[in-house]
DNA sequence: GCTTGTTTTTACATCGATGTACATTGGCTG
DNA sequence: CAGCCAATGTACATCGATGTAAAAACAAGC
């Protein structure tokens, strides 16, 4: 037997149709009587509303897509699970998409996956760059995590540059004075590496250690085993250094199995730092000290953003005069950018007055320092 | 200014809507010069079919449900990402839901999230019992991951039982007597956990070996910190013991970062081994053995068998006569279960001839011996 | 040129839910 | 009890794409 339809539960319940999608939509003006009886038979008939009939009529799915590189990477299998849950909260539902790192998969995702049916779209970009952002009329709203790729996008991220800068510091301060950056990239561009090496670079600068461009480690990938490799060569390379800046916890954590490999000891001759807090990092041995960005934080600030873009896209006569208090409540873990303004210059964009200027949210982090720094205290 | 409809393609094409249409799904009977002329428009107006509109008319959105307990467990991070690359072949798009391990999602993942608009969902249930999965009639078709829970539905799994049964045969031939099963639990039960807690016991019953019921050391969860914690109270507990068969490699992680702490020796002390062969098992330390599961198998398998089960419960007529190559390769990684001829007892179940009777999958396994059983080679 | 048969194209109804505009009901006031 | 307003309920059009059936265009054969 078909699935009942709104039209069988009218009948069943001996109303019209447009009550029974009234009773549905919690609208207002339905007698208590009307509702239980409508209740009753769309519970006894087991009816569930087609989400087709009512994305084409309503225009909007409720279905926010998130595209990360590669979702067995913890990193984002963790801030994929935050943002589910956070999703789930304002009952979107979230679409996960892996680009695996390639441009032509990002792109597409950009394009909403070739037709029409997610509200909006939250990219973890890597491969794009700033052209592929620009002109993005009758494309779904779009937040990007991680560093600012262009002016025009709005973006949620943790201030990498001056994590690494913090990061990097307090290996120096241990007394580290050949800190190789492992992942890290000299280029000017804007991506998550590029800004982390600046900031290792500018602690460097700081504290007057000359910098060797050896010093940056190039990898093939952000996964263990391009970690394992890269020290792997470093150390057959004849490379002497005490203290790797791992560009993110899953090149840290081959690292240190490497180092393990070859007998060097974590942290007396090495000491090690990565990013993102990953659940490996508190288990490994040793542990792991690590930039722990407030991820709940990243997943929360970035659905709410993306989340008022598409009221403002579906409606964009929204009056929004009171800018004080944004959407209700904008709690822990984030803070508007250096532009307290929030608008650039002060000036809205051209565009209708709905339309707000871009968003840069940069969300706390902090340094977790663990064993791989701070030596095995506790035994 | 509004996303072009194909109304505007039309128009703008001088033809009409439906050989728009027609067009875009590569209908045959269109001549090449009006072929060229649409997609032209279609080009010039950057049109993209709205998948709302095809959905209510084709009844299908070419969305399947993935639904796992936890996203940021490793396990499930890699099988989805090999499901998500699995169903981009055949052009379906995966959603990913977590079920937190909870009654509740798991059910509402059943009922195809309150609505209908996933063609289908592969489910790996921590909670569900058998009665949820029956009557399933007017409920989009649905695979489950591990263990078999009900007789009359489709499932895709590793033979968990023997499976146990061969890593703890292989704890006991490296001369190991008291093999705990952290995370084991002594039930009847047909969940996973269960199954191989059956395996284990065989094993030790095979050698000779009395079982101990305090060596079922219970945990709250599969993960890390579950796994640190049980070893550490066992250990507490005075408990002796040269052999942990873990459930998971999270616990199995979790349990050598507690060993390592208490300067317990692995695997001289103790051997260790896991089950899911996750990346931070080849990179900890020592490296875990573990059984792993053909991952690539399990999602091609589910994704397949799922997109037939669409296809059947889609169009019912399917003649299907040619049973001996089910659906044209069906390649390395899956034999069929102990039944070979697929149905049981060999008779198709009551319902339309379309409609096959469920299938059981049995996915190739393997025993990876590494440093937490075998010992440190190469150094 | 006209019939016949085949392509190619079109008009229209349809999928399911909901917004609009109007009809109805009931309750309350004076 | 008439009159009015608000609360409820209904008929119908609509969202966008596609299946159906039939019309229009075209080709071939006599």
């Amino acid at each position: 037997m078909a699935r009942p339809r709104i039209k069988d539960v009218a009948r069943h319940a001996g109303v019209s149709e447009k009550t029974v999608s009234n009773v549905i939509n919690d609208y207002a003006h339905v007698s208590d009587r009307t509702r239980t009886v409508v209740r009753a038979s769309i519970e006894q008939l087991g009816y569930r509303v087609n989400l087709a009939g009512r994305h084409l009529r309503k225009g909007r799915t409720g279905i926010i897509a998130l595209v990360v590189p590669e979702l067995d990477i913890p990193y984002f299998a963790e801030l994929a699970r935050h943002v589910i849950r956070e999703a789930e909260k304002c009952s979107l539902t979230v679409l996960i998409h892996q680009s695996g790192a390639d441009r032509a998969h990002e792109l597409a995702a950009l394009a909403g996956f070739g037709s029409t049916f997610v509200d909006g779209i939250i990219l973890s970009p890597l491969a794009l760059t700033a052209d592929d952002l620009r002109d993005r009329a009758g494309f779904p709203p779009t937040v990007l995590l991680g560093e600012l790729l262009e002016e025009g996008a709005d973006h949620v991220a943790i201030d990498n540059e001056r994590a690494a800068r913090e990061a990097t510091r307090h290996l120096i301060s241990l007394g580290r004075r050949t800190v190789l950056a492992v992942g890290g990239i000299d280029a000017p561009g804007l991506g998550t590496a590029e800004a982390r090496t600046r900031g290792y670079r500018a602690a460097l600068a700081e504290a007057g250690i000359a910098h060797d461009p050896a010093a940056l480690v190039p990898v093939d990938s952000f996964r263990m085993p391009a970690g394992a490799r890269a020290v792997a060569r470093v150390l057959r390379d004849g490379v002497r250094f005490d203290a790797l800046l791992c560009l993110n916890d899953q090149l840290a954590l081959g690292a240190l199995r490497t180092l393990y490999e070859h007998g060097v000891r974590v942290p007396e001759d090495v000491a090690v730092i990565g990013f993102d807090d990953v659940e490996g990092g508190r288990f490994s041995v040793p542990t792991l000290s690590t930039v722990a960005p407030d991820k709940a934080a990243v997943a929360k600030v970035a659905v709410q953003l993306l989340r008022r873009r598409i009221e403002e896209a579906t409606d964009p006569d929204g009056a929004e005069p009171d800018s004080t208090n944004p959407d209700g409540g904008d709690p822990e873990g984030a803070r508007d950018g250096a532009d307290p303004d929030a608008g650039r210059d002060g000036v809205v964009d051209g565009a209708g007055p709905g339309v707000q200027s871009p968003q840069d949210r940069i969300v706390a982090h902090r340094l977790v320092l663990r064993e791989s720094t701070e030596g095995h205290e506790g035994r």
